[in-house]
DNA sequence: ATAATGATTCGCT
DNA sequence: GCGAATCATTATG
């Protein structure tokens, strides 16, 4: 089982590396608790030139500035005051690119993953969003910008191959309504006929 | 359908 | 510094 290197995630087309990534698996080891899971939805922020990512126009702040690091660390912070959210930096140093893992499929450690999600079935509900994919995992803000790449590391980020090209749908990005223009980017990349994926959520009236 | 929930940011001073 | 508005969501009825 290979980690991916520093040179997957340091890449310039981050909309690639998103795409990429699908199928992939995500390995957490907090407390000496192993967990794996197959991402299978993704999506790409980018800036500056990206308005729903939080560091467009290159704004640079005490959240944002992990985005800023050289590829394969992890940005992850807290969104509605409740949720962890994953995200995984790409591009060189000093560019603010990243990928957001929005929903994977457990793989081992799944009584782990169960237990910290209080269900007690193998269910979608379990990882089929950005929040509680997270939350199965045992991520949390505290982990931000940490290395993925380390061998021995507390998360990391196993290769796999890559899906055909048919086994994966572009899509436009989920949340994001206010950013304007840049709405309909197709920057959301999932597996077709996956149950883990997450629903798409209806708009507000 | 909507309440819960808190870090972050922005616009003041 | 301070306070209000904002938000890449989820769970529940």
């Amino acid at each position: 089982m290979t980690i991916l290197s520093a040179g997957f995630y340091c890449r310039e087309d981050t909309v690639q590396i998103a795409k990429e990534l699908i199928g992939k698996v995500i390995i957490t080891e907090f407390n000496g608790l192993l967990t794996s899971a197959r991402i299978v939805e993704t999506e790409a922020y980018k800036a500056p030139e990206d308005k729903a990512c939080h560091a467009y126009l290159n704004r640079k702040t005490k959240r944002t500035k992990t985005m800023f690091l050289p590829g394969g660390v992890a940005y992850i912070y807290l969104c509605y005051g409740i949720h962890h959210l994953f995200n995984v930096v790409t591009g060189p140093e000093g560019a603010a690119h990243a990928v957001l893992i929005r929903a994977v499929e457990p793989l081992a450690g799944q009584e782990i993953m169960l237990r910290r999600r209080g269900l007690d079935k193998l269910k979608p509900q379990l990882s089929a969003g950005p929040g509680v994919m997270s939350k199965a995992l045992g991520i949390e803000k505290a982990y931000d910008a940490i290395s993925l790449t380390e061998p021995k590391g507390l998360i990391r980020i196993a290769d796999a191959p890559v899906l055909p090209f048919s086994e994966i749908i572009a899509g436009p990005r989920v949340g994001i309504d206010y950013a304007e223009e840049c709405v309909d980017w197709p920057w959301r990349f999932y597996q077709r006929d996956c149950p883990w994926v997450s629903k798409i959520r209806k708009k507000k009236s």
